[in-house]
DNA sequence: GTAAACGGTGGAGTGCACTCCAGGGTCAAG
DNA sequence: CTTGACCCTGGAGTGCACTCCACCGTTTAC
């Protein structure tokens, strides 16, 4: 598929596609005639690549991720390794999630009272 | 507290504290000398800005946040809405999460087979 | 054959979140 | 009274992740 179709299908910009190829972050190659030519693959990557990102990892952490994968014997154990790699990493970030959780859900609570500056109730105690 | 034993305690860099003071992150009123002086609360609330930022929020997300907190009617009710409000938000931020964490848990588990190209299999079926 | 839709490149510009000066005031210790 | 640690402001610079633009070639439809 060329950029317009991946652009449409991904809701990425040309532009963005484009610079994602730039920095490694997704892979095509050429017709003939110049234009870039990706695989079906593309999309559910770039969807892959948006999360990743919304979550707080860098396009440079993701690409890393991505060369690793591509870059990987293709044996089940070492990708087994690398998948539990990122897992420790998606874990430690959901672990930090979710105190910010625990702190928000105590004072959504029923009604807990509140001094005159909620700040100094709210991360007074354990910082979070 | 000045400008730099806050720094030290929150391990951000006066430049940065200063910046979040611009931009209406953290207060701070000044003495006769036009020192920055910080109460106690800061360092917990800066952490928490920390915190949040690695998570994927914004600065200005994050300032709003405090914002409303210091503005909000101090009635249990009021105060409980917006927890409960920016508990939906890091809900959603999880389930996401969740999901990348499944896609990856998948893979990591005891060796699934993988065909010559790993995104292929790793991302062909539901995006994530 | 020409217009519209699509593709290419290079480079400038943008917004965010800082970082790094330069130039200068404040304050406690020796 | 000077030295050093600390503080101030304003402004320039940086890295990331794009976005926009000008200018040009290609392909498709009429």
């Amino acid at each position: 598929m060329r950029i317009g179709e991946l652009s449409e299908r991904s809701g990425l910009s040309r532009d963005a596609i484009r610079f994602y190829e730039k920095t490694g972050l997704v892979e095509s190659h050429r017709s003939p005639n110049g234009y870039r030519e990706f695989g079906a693959d593309a999309v559910p990557w770039l969807a892959y690549v948006r999360t990743a990102q919304r979550l707080g990892f860098s396009l440079a952490e993701i690409a890393a991720h991505g060369a690793e994968l591509r870059e990987a014997p293709d044996s089940a154990a070492a990708l087994s390794a690398l998948f539990a790699e990122k897992l420790a990493v998606v874990d430690a970030k959901m672990a930090e999630l979710a105190s910010l959780r625990e702190e928000l859900a105590e004072r959504a609570g029923a009604g807990c009272p509140l001094s005159p500056d909620p700040l100094r109730s709210t991360f007074g105690g354990r910082p979070i």
